[in-house]
DNA sequence: CATTGGTCACCCTAGATTTA
DNA sequence: TAAATCTAGGGTGACCAATG
């Protein structure tokens, strides 16, 4: 099937030669290949022979493997950031999905060949890898993306991967858990007196995280942006008008809503009071959260001091820790649990419709001892005459 | 006052969650 | 659904608060 010769040649004066590997594909095109020893070239030849014979030969000239118009995808994705049409982290996102998982999985396939099944494999392997299922899912998701990309460049007609979705459907998000007002008040308590060994303006920074976190429902990228003209202590209100990112750049909100004034408590305007005064340096954007260098607080340590403090507040004994963003959830439950209606508690987390706030948050919001007790109030009110009888 | 162990800065990768 | 951010975690070295 396949033949090793010796080939000779001179290219701009200079006498060259290899060991070609010649062969004819599954389609019967002619290939080639060549190596610089006979001992590489006949191990290809019995490869070659060998993964024709399976049906799984793909020469290296073919463009329409999953792994040349993956990266192929991902390169053209990098032009769509370069351009300003996706964020740097969504780049990065589909760059690591093909490099980490679709080529060493799916790789070696032709997209024309590709199966439902071969992604529902795909899907299987993440999950034995011990993603999520509703993280595998996500995968699959976005190795859609790659799918529309390769339908659109003529790689194929079929929609394996939309198929394969089809199929992944009903599985459910898993939820955060929050905190419990009592709970919270523990942390509170933990996070405002000094920590062993902790350094003083580190601790009083965590403190100020938490109580924006809780009372505020700020995100950690709002707490990070935060600039001095961010804050009132006339007006009592913090205007949250930007985001910090992880890669250290200051962006405006996604959308309008985003923009909001959120009501301080005035034991926060006292604690950046003191921040302002003990702790703040100068920075170029005038941001208030930096490390002493002027650098950006370093997400893994926040993470860290944040596990400290669960760990003081005794509410580290689950195996499935309590997120940060545990507190924004907290702070929702807590303004609903105090009588602020829906929508403007929609309004000061920045949540352009009060649906979303419904959805992320109906845990708290529709929590059926809660549903049982207005019920009963309800009919107390207003009895019924086949109650009386 | 020297030691020391927890903490923090800075680096990284990858999975999970949020949200328009 | 698409796109973003947040969380989780690992590693290294400097540093600082408590301790004896």
């Amino acid at each position: 099937m396949a033949s090793v010769s010796k080939r000779a040649w001179t290219h701009n004066g200079v006498k060259k030669e290899a060991w070609a590997v010649r062969y004819h594909d599954e389609k019967g095109v002619r290939r080639s290949k060549q190596f610089d020893q006979k001992k590489a070239a006949d191990a290809f030849k019995r490869k070659v022979e060998r993964e024709i014979e399976d049906g799984t030969h793909t020469p290296d000239g073919d463009s329409d493997t999953v792994d040349a118009v993956s990266r192929e995808f991902v390169r053209h994705t990098e032009m769509r950031w370069r351009d300003g049409r996706i964020g740097r982290g969504r780049y990065e996102h589909l760059n690591r999905l093909v490099e980490a998982n679709v080529v060493p999985i799916l790789g070696r396939i032709r997209f024309r060949d590709l199966k439902a099944s071969d992604v529902e494999g795909f899907y299987r392997d993440l999950v034995a890898k011990g993603l999520a299922p509703f993280t595998a899912r996500s995968r699959v998701l976005d190795f859609a993306e790659v799918e529309k990309f390769a339908r659109r460049r003529g790689h194929l007609k079929t929609q394996p991967v939309r198929d394969a979705l089809a199929e992944l459907r009903g599985i459910p998000r898993p939820r955060i858990r929050t905190f419990t007002s009592d709970e919270a008040a523990r942390l509170l308590r933990v996070a405002g007196a000094h920590r062993p060994h902790a350094k003083v303006r580190f601790c009083a920074m965590m403190n100020l995280f938490v109580n924006l976190a809780a009372f505020c429902g700020m995100r950690q990228g709002e707490i990070l942006g935060l600039t001095t003209a961010s804050i009132d202590p006339e007006r009592r209100i913090i205007r949250v008008r930007h985001n910090l990112t992880c890669y250290d750049e200051l962006k405006g909100p996604k959308t309008a809503s985003g923009v909001r004034d959120i009501p301080m408590p005035s034991h926060i305007i006292d604690l950046l009071d003191v921040w302002m005064r003990d702790h703040y340096v100068e920075d170029p954007r005038s941001l208030i959260f930096r490390t002493p260098k002027g650098t950006r607080i370093d997400a893994g340590n926040i993470h860290y001091s944040w596990r400290r403090l669960l760990e003081q507040a005794g509410l580290d004994h689950d195996d499935r820790p309590f997120h940060f963003h545990a507190l924004r959830h907290f702070a929702a439950s807590w303004m609903i649990a105090n009588g602020l209606p829906v929508t403007d508690v929609a309004g000061l987390l920045g949540h352009c419709k009060f649906d979303t706030t419904l959805q992320v948050y109906a845990h708290s919001v529709l929590r059926p001892a809660l549903r049982h007790e207005t019920m009963e109030r309800m009919v107390a009110a207003l009895p019924s005459p086949a109650l009386a009888a």
